[in-house]
DNA sequence: CGATGGATGTTGACATTGTTCACTTTGCTC
DNA sequence: GAGCAAAGTGAACAATGTCAACATCCATCG
């Protein structure tokens, strides 16, 4: 509706948003690596100059999709602290990994050291929210603690990195889900 | 010794090895996305075509250095097996961070999808031998509850992760090593 | 020996990318 | 309606990965 390729207006109107809709696509299908800003202009049907007007380049697009990454990954969070029927530490864990395998290379966007590189206080400012809530959720009874919520911490985030990156061998037929929760609960 | 700038002789005589041990230090300071192979060709004092004869590309020569850091990496391993004053299990903890830690840019392109993308069996026979050799460090108790060792390894390769990413944070004067062997150690 | 061929480097070119600059088009405000 | 800032265009630049054609060297064989 927004973008109707013949006929295209000569101002997009929403053009920051579709070039963070068609990024994100590409991001998802090629990797960062793969994510050019050519291709994204492309992608939405204008020219390549284009998106500096909303984008302080390339590296600046890339810290938007993190950002929205940081903020999906914090309302899911929300979630699970608002619900108490459930095992807080275990569902965070669970869905931890769960984010990171649905959304592979935005996952690894966010925790990308080239974008840390440079300092980008927007990144910083949702990566820190994002750890706030996950505190959070954790509860104080891990707070107190803080070598028990780092091991825990780190072990929900190495099984994620592990298995987006297809080091952890996983049988024909296996479920992934049931393994993960299996080695989340171990303890 | 082999490279004297000045009287530079045509052929360079073991370009290969000068080519890798530039990349290596390039790789360290400026992180993969910032090593070019112009600029390790101009580092070693090389047309920018040189490396060609020796790497079938860019990504061939990023594969070369990684196979390097999982052959240095399964040496570590394999001075810790031989030591029986040592709690294996442990040991192999810190001094995995430990690597991540003195090589972050080597450990994370290790570790860096764009390369597993592209199918390169070297890579992957190098990968192969590392855990082969965590396997045996860390004993056969752990090897019979396939759980319990991924479990194990997820949290130490999460712990190197995020503290490689600064994503732990580290208070002004603490001992990391001290912080690490707590977690690793925890249970 | 001396020529000769394969290995190793060089030069120059090409397509592509991120980025900038001058310009044009558009919609909004007095 | 005049004019101005926002938003988009097109041409250009430097830098990169890569390749093809040419140059140089070393070792081997008559």
């Amino acid at each position: 509706m927004s973008t109707s390729i013949a006929n295209a207006p000569y101002h997009h109107g929403d053009l920051r948003n579709a070039l963070l809709e068609s990024a994100l696509i590409i991001l998802e299908r090629e990797g960062e690596a793969g994510l050019g800003l050519r291709d994204v202009a492309r992608a939405v049907g204008v020219s390549a100059a284009a998106p500096y007007r909303h984008f302080d380049g390339r590296g600046a697009l890339l810290e938007a999709l993190a950002v929205t990454g940081y903020q999906r990954f914090t309302r899911l969070m929300e979630t699970i602290a608002t619900d108490d029927t459930l095992d807080h530490m275990s569902a965070m864990g669970r869905t931890y990994v769960k984010f990171a395998l649905d959304n592979p290379n935005l996952f690894r966007l966010m925790f990308s050291p080239a974008l840390r590189r440079d300092n980008r206080p927007g990144l910083r400012m949702a990566a820190d929210a994002a750890y706030r809530t996950l505190r959070h959720v954790t509860g104080e009874d891990v707070d107190t603690d803080r070598v028990a919520a780092l091991a825990a911490w780190a072990r929900v985030h190495g099984l994620a990195v592990l298995l987006l990156d297809g080091q952890i061998a996983i049988q024909a037929g296996e479920d992934i889900e049931a393994l993960v929760a299996e080695i989340i609960d171990k303890h």
